[in-house]
DNA sequence: CCCGCTCGATACACCGCTGTATCCGATACA
DNA sequence: TGTATCGGATACAGCGGTGTATCGAGCGGG
């Protein structure tokens, strides 16, 4: 995006349109939306998208960042406050640790059409596909530490860093899709958790 | 697709048609992709895709439908061919298997791409959704006898089956994007099978 | 071998969207 | 409060795609 000074009516234009992006895309896909139907989602014409974008494609990035990093903070958030609470509704099993951490994690159906879109889309430009990858890093780099820190209420640590972490992300990823499309969403949660919990029990080890 | 005759003509241009399909949908994404740049792409005019197709959306269904089976019996004769072969070559060590495996599975980018979009779309479509929870079930049916006979040549059974599967697709769905992401493929590949080990391992057991 | 029918090509009318250029009311700053 | 600048609306020209109706070459059954 070209440099626009930044004044408060131009910043709520923006959030306006990026709140809208996300619906329409998800309701769409990126694709399949035009300018236009964004800007009639936010309520504006395309004079107010060109104004702050430059291209429907460069919306996407920012939306897609911006719902990235607000989704890592509320997990942050979600994963700090049981490892800080007093002791009395800690986890006391590994099973039970990490089944409230399993639960707490959304499965949204929208978030995960949009950001299946925006990966696959990253896949065909390199410059895209670096953003994901910091992002997985991002990820990492928050999840590990929190982790640290839960697992010590249950008395474990990592023993393999570097493979815990993109192992419970792919696990991540990989049971949300089946979450989403199994006939039986139910059956599909509990595995979700169990799978969890059988990597976490893996890479890490009872402290003495 | 409503009902038509199907001679040689047809099946041909139906089939160059769905080839086209795969690669245009690839690079450009199945919702940005129109109907005249598929026919462009298998050498026709619209006349001949509207005489084959009623919507680009039945073809995409078609296509995907068709190279999902497909790929599913390359699958299948690649796990089959070892698992028959006389014991000279066959793997020693559980880790050796998991590894001949999950190197000859393919981390294929296009078709990655191709199948993130479909299943997002999918999630809109009921009937779509069905489509792709039974690809998931054919898989598994697939997947868990080969991997009987696999598992036997390292002297080792399931013994969760309901959650091997589903496990060990979410792990390969999961680090596909990983391995096509990350900045350090090869080292994002090793964990991918470090990560298929520690799910065989756990979810089976040695035979005595 | 021939005729009928299939199937892909062509033509047509139309629509939605794009990106830019221009305009004018709103806004913020002195 | 006045005024320069900002920011969204409007107008414009044009493109690319859509789906259908029609045509005619050639394939294949009898």
């Amino acid at each position: 995006m070209t440099e626009r000074p930044a004044t408060r009516r131009r910043a709520e234009t923006r959030q306006r349109l990026l709140d809208a992006a996300l619906e329409v895309f998800a309701a769409r896909g990126f694709g399949s939306t035009s300018v236009e139907q964004v800007c009639a989602g936010a309520g504006f014409t395309r004079g107010a998208f060109y104004s702050n974008f430059d291209s429907l494609d460069e919306l996407f990035l920012a939306m897609w960042e911006q719902r990235s990093q607000q989704m890592l903070q509320e997990l942050e958030a979600l994963l700090a406050a049981p490892a800080t609470r007093p002791s009395g509704d800690a986890p006391r099993t590994l099973r039970d640790a990490v089944a409230q951490v399993a639960d707490a994690v959304p499965v949204d159906d929208a978030w995960y059409r949009v950001t299946a879109e925006f990966t696959a889309h990253a896949l065909r430009n390199p410059a895209l596909r670096q953003v994901v990858a910091a992002r997985e890093d991002a990820i990492l780099a928050t999840l590990l530490p929190l982790l640290d820190r839960l697992l010590a209420l249950v008395g474990r640590r990592i023993t393999d860093r570097d493979a815990l972490g993109p192992a419970l992300v792919a696990a991540h990823d990989g049971t949300t899709v089946q979450c989403l499309i199994d006939n039986d969403p139910r059956a599909a949660r509990a595995r979700r958790t169990d799978l969890f919990t059988v990597l976490v029990e893996h890479y890490t080890e009872e402290i003495r």
